[in-house]
DNA sequence: GTCTATATAGCGATAGAC
DNA sequence: GTCTATCGCTATATAGAC
């Protein structure tokens, strides 16, 4: 665990910079221990278990010091969660160039996308968010609106480019992203949730992004314009 | 809330019966209002906020009564939460009868099926699993099983027999009806964990299950023989 | 129905660094 | 002195036993 510590910490401190309202986390390393205890803490087990002394103990400060850095165990929650949503699924949010064929990107995209999905971090903010989103409802939107809604709006965009040069054809993109991505995520989703499939090799990821790419491209490939005098069936 | 208290009673002792190790809850009316109190306040906030003096005092009995026909908070909830794992998702699972043409039989199990899975009982019951399904693992195993297990399993075996028929073209039907479901739930599933979609009308669940059965016939239609002779494209 | 032992969120008084 | 981190306190709530 030590191991890993001192390279957590440091990813860690890089994305929250920017995402926190506070821009000192660099010269406030009491306070970035803090977020970075109460972080592996809340994603671990969730908000109700985790206790103020258990944050202070872990980030080895007094619980005073949480409470002078965070007004409230809720706001540093909220605040944790937030920065953590805004920051881990924008890094795989499909690359904005949209010029490539409808199957390498999707399958690429794809590929990236259910590596993202399925590792140990989204799952356990997933799980996180969907326990206490009844009691903070802020946290699902933001949520929402940092991932899934981009990862939605990117995809639709890259489709819309794809139905102007005619290689697909689609009447709602947007519809057609949610399918997408549901169908790729489809076979690991739910069994991770619901803990029975841990860690999800590339093989299986492969695998299930090429089947997705092969149905939505059999759903929305441009019906072929049947030239005059040709029999079909 | 008394209106429906009689009704949802029971339902509850109904399937309760079978489920639980002790077949005496129609003769013990406390053990349950334990498990309808229990059930009720699980559901609405989760495992941790629910305290053993809120079911006792919910349930109109004390709380030494709860101790005496259950040995501990966790083994109460667990056996709540199994039971209506088993109890709520045998209701909507595709008939038996198996010899509907795909697109009638897709469409009509998919709006039964989303419509369940939009339920507020169903939601609630999802994020309470997925969040203590770390605590208390077997809590996903039997989720798993009673529910999305016998859904994809009765799909699957539905697409078998329509494969055989010629009806459709798949290679692996238990593949294909993942993604189906995933694909019928997707434009809900998320939003509704996310806490952003309350109330999923019956329009919209005929709209996405269409859509879903559309793509899902366009994949998996047998591609037409071309007679000797016929010239495609 | 009461009681106990425990744990928890949050705060006031204290001690030390610059 | 002032500012920061800390110790320990209180009031509350909770699981479980008499």
């Amino acid at each position: 665990m030590s191991a890993s510590q001192g390279h957590r910490q440091r990813d860690e401190s890089a994305f929250l910079k920017g995402v926190t309202e506070d821009p000192l986390d660099a010269e406030n390393p009491k306070r970035a221990a803090i977020l970075e205890a109460s972080a592996q803490l809340f994603l671990e087990t969730g908000y109700k278990t985790v206790s103020m002394d258990a944050i202070a103990a872990t980030a080895n400060v007094s619980k005073r010091t949480v409470y002078s850095y965070f007004e409230s165990k809720e706001e540093l929650f909220t605040a944790i969660m937030v920065a953590r949503c805004t920051a881990m699924v924008g890094e795989t949010i499909p690359s904005e160039e949209r010029d490539g064929a409808p199957a390498q990107m999707l399958a690429a995209y794809g590929r990236a996308f259910v590596a993202m999905i399925t590792s140990p971090l989204a799952l356990a903010m997933q799980r996180v968010i969907f326990s206490e989103v009844t009691r903070i409802p802020e946290l699902g939107r933001r949520f929402y609106e940092a991932g899934p809604a981009r990862h939605i709006g990117a995809l639709a965009r890259y489709l819309d480019d794809a139905v102007r040069r005619g290689e697909l054809e689609i009447r709602d993109t947007s519809a057609a992203a949610v399918m997408f991505i549901a169908h790729a995520k489809g076979p690991f989703h739910l069994l991770q949730l619901c803990g029975l499939l841990e860690h999800v090799s590339k093989k299986d990821i492969d695998e299930a992004v090429d089947n997705a790419v092969q149905v939505f491209l059999r759903a929305y490939r441009p019906t072929p314009r049947p030239k005059r005098g040709a029999v079909l069936l």
